[in-house]
DNA sequence: CTCATTGGTGGGTGAATACCTATGATTGGT
DNA sequence: ACCAATCATAGGTATTCACCCACCAATGAG
């Protein structure tokens, strides 16, 4: 019934926003069945792939505001996925750190994680997907560094893509 | 700085959700100089793509609620790009149809959408680019029907997300 | 004519998200 | 000892988005 206009579907960012939209709340309702929501699952890989981090450390390398932080940290301290502790050297710091359930639930995360992308690219043989991931890879990595400026060096100000 | 942790790099579908969203809000933000948004282009390529339609065939197609609709036509036909006539033989319905405007600031449109697009997927060659156009495309009509079904363990709606 | 149905319109709700500010504790520099 | 800077934390705000409901006009069936 609901045809897609092909003049959308001949643009790229068209498929890309539509199929990323997709991912995403797929996801999201996967996690959701956990009470989780997607920064959990970030802020809980950044813990595990690069260790304990200080709040601040997180925020920004997850590019997310640091009073935001604080709340999901909350929910996975609260969960007893991750554990706080006050630097004992500078005790305004308070370092996060995976609990071994922290971890448990971030593999369960990722078989879901994996489950969800097993259904939204059956279209594709493995071959396929990991052409797809690689490419996306790059795309992400370049997109990544280069924000929102569609010139090389223009106005550098605005972080996020936000409104 | 903001290193992604590798964890989440490895997830096509974290990168789909994030390379998606990158492109919806650059895409968006191009329309918004000319203060229209994604809908309006959506509206507008199917009218151009599929000509006239009565605006709850436009909903259905876009899968937009009809109320929402309304508010879109309106914002098109205050800026003459689309011409709003009640239907001689049914006088309930309203048929939308593009004015010579529209279609050129369609067509524009759609070479900012190139443009956009150019600029993300820069480190990619042409040949990649249509690989990743075509491979986006099946995974695409793939998801657009099969909404949010294919759960591997049911509760689909059960938990409400939070608060 | 009456009535159920359909299409368009306006208005509103609720959730999600990102962003911004103020406060208190703590630190390091001078 | 004082001051500016830093961090965590707790609020609030603003905007976007999808969704839902009530209303009116018009239609077609009986």
């Amino acid at each position: 019934m609901s045809e897609t206009p092909p003049s959308l579907l001949g643009l790229t960012t068209y498929l890309l926003s539509k199929t990323g939209k997709a991912a995403r709340s797929r996801l999201a309702a996967r996690l959701a069945e956990r009470d989780l929501r997607l920064w959990h699952m970030a802020v809980l890989s950044a813990l595990i792939d690069f260790g304990p981090h200080v709040q601040r450390e997180l925020a920004s390398r997850l590019g997310i505001d640091r009073s935001d932080i604080v709340k999901i940290v909350d929910d996975l301290a609260l969960a007893g996925l991750v554990g706080r502790a006050r630097d004992t050297a500078d005790r305004r710091r308070v370092t996060v750190t995976p609990t071994p359930a922290g971890r448990a639930v971030l593999a369960e995360l990722q078989d879901d994680a994996r489950s969800v992308q097993a259904a939204m690219l059956a279209p594709l043989n493995a071959r396929e997907q990991g052409q797809l991931a690689a490419l996306l890879k790059r795309v992400h990595a370049h997109v990544h560094d280069s924000p929102a400026g569609s010139n090389v060096h223009g106005s550098p100000a605005a972080s996020g893509p936000g409104r």
